[in-house]
DNA sequence: GATGAATGAGGCTTCATTCAT
DNA sequence: AATGAATGAAGCCTCATTCAT
């Protein structure tokens, strides 16, 4: 019973996101997610009260899941720029994996029509914290770095090219490792 | 004989980019943009085609503005480091002058709903040759550096600062003048 | 200046025929008839009230021109053949001078969005009356014939015939000489 | 589990029928029409595409059930002369059923906004074939007769009366049994 | 007299949401 | 617990009509 509708939720959570990143938030509607996911159109009201909630839900894990990532990686390495190297790797495998996820979340984080969530306001805030006092202390970056340039470069950049690469606009791809390597390179250069 | 009353159609693109920017290109209505623009439902319809063509055209207009200002940047000035302190500038005047203005265009080319226009991409990929072969010629910048290293840094940075300063997400803004700097510094380093 | 409004009206006329005949009444806009007949928009509302008027009025006109002929062949002619002979000419002439004219009434008459106006209903029956006196005098048709019958024959096969023929449903078109002789015949035998 | 109300979709054909024998296709408005028939707005668009496509399927269906009766009769009589009594006796209890229904399907037919569905052309086609051939095989009707001719009598005079009679232009109605036997008098003297 | 810019009521249609089953 | 039939508010758009010029 309960595995089943684990199942179904997930089925509905994967459908909104594809459409949702090919048709936008009204484009996507619960007709479709639902059909799409095997699913009832009213089913997704017993778990969610509305669209909006719906969506709202999966931004929030979506985001959740990329910030506890950085967090552990902060825990688990020694230098700014191995956590950078975690981010990245976990970008470019989330691409892979799931390949509307990122887009999906770029998304909605910049269609004001949703409200971004404190709670992943005040973990951006900390994460950024934790990564500049990181990479100064190692004397990785200028001592006169500042959160927004965290922000602006490592928490950006990486997510941009994936952007990029994905909609077809980056014609010159190489290998994962090369890419990886330049773009390493391009953030920790920046704030040098 | 009536004469066509120009700035109504300046109010609606004016009042439709407002709306946009708060509520989305679905969540903004006809009959609100209308409205607000004080002018009739059915007047918008004299000009545009339909409410998709509406934003496109001005969506393109925005987007012209950005790159036909850059390219005369690069006409007139001789270091890529001064035609990018001549972007961050205009971005700061722009978002000044209509404060909507950016993220109107930011949010509208990420909606994969919207098809950005060829001759955006076109002119964004002259730019960023131009802007790449004026920083190696220089030695400004590394002679590794690739189009797509520009476009993630300078036409990328700058625009996102903007964003998270006018969302108010940034909250230590100095003056306009060492701000300025920081940013020139934050994206010339990373091409370095 | 009379003459050029006259020819303007005319224009309109014209043009509002073409456009009901091919795109309904509702489907012929007033801004497309305009256009077309190289009119401003309100010239047409110095003339008529509104839409519904001009149509109206087309219509009498179109209906008064065919009864008006028909009473003068009953002035002129000694009998119902000759009366019938002299309808049909009339019919097949208008078809060619007018392609849309006979298809226009034809439309409007069984639409009953329109209401047939009291003076063609008058004439109509006094037509009828006619018809019936006339070729029973004559011994052209049966004592028992009534006026329905009239109607139903005389007043509607070549109307049919030619509306058949101008949509194309009729294939095999002999000479107008041939045509009209064996309609002639068709009404006549009926009567019989 | 809600179970389909078929009994909506036949009031809404039935409403619609009238609204649109009153005020023609353009005329008859989904609201009115869904109010009517008690059914919402919305209702009619999970049945039918839209519109169009419901006075299609309706018109569609009105002809087709007048045409597959008329085959009917041509297997079960053995004359001409029965096979038109069989088709007048439909038509008028079918105008005496459903009033509406013959006024209907007339006014669409002729109103060149509607395409004539092929598969009603060639049931009309077949049909005037064989009913030309049954009378010329009984020597009831003249060996010259035509296929246009049958459809100028016999598949046009019977609905003609019957409209003239609805709308009120016929005032001297015998009974029933008289006018049918003077209607197959007149389609069948026509055609000797 | 004539124009055509502007209006806004009203049409068709979509779709998030509800609720009987 | 789950379904999907049904609703109706709200959206986009058209077009007859008006009226300043």
């Amino acid at each position: 019973m309960r595995v089943i509708d684990t199942d179904k939720i997930e089925r509905i959570k994967k459908e909104a996101k594809i459409l949702i990143v090919n048709k936008g938030y009204h484009g996507a509607s619960i007709a479709e997610i639902a059909k799409k996911a095997n699913v009832s159109d009213g089913y997704l009201y017993r778990h969610y009260k509305n669209k909006s909630e719906l969506v709202k839900d999966i931004l929030e894990k979506q985001l959740e899941q990329f910030h506890d990532h950085i967090f552990a990686l902060l825990d688990e390495k020694q230098t700014l720029k191995s956590v950078l190297d975690g981010i990245i790797s976990f970008l470019f495998n989330l691409s892979q994996e799931e390949p509307y996820a990122i887009t999906f979340a770029h998304m909605l984080v910049y269609d004001h029509e949703f409200v971004y969530p404190q709670s992943r306001h005040d973990a951006i805030n900390k994460l950024s914290k934790d990564l500049l006092n990181l990479g100064i202390k190692n004397g990785e970056i200028s001592q006169t770095t500042r959160e927004i340039d965290i922000q602006l470069t490592i928490l950006n950049i990486p997510v941009k090219f994936i952007e990029y690469n994905s909609k077809g606009y980056y014609e010159n791809y190489l290998t994962e490792k090369k890419e990886k390597e330049l773009l390493i390179n391009l953030c920790m250069n920046a704030l040098k």
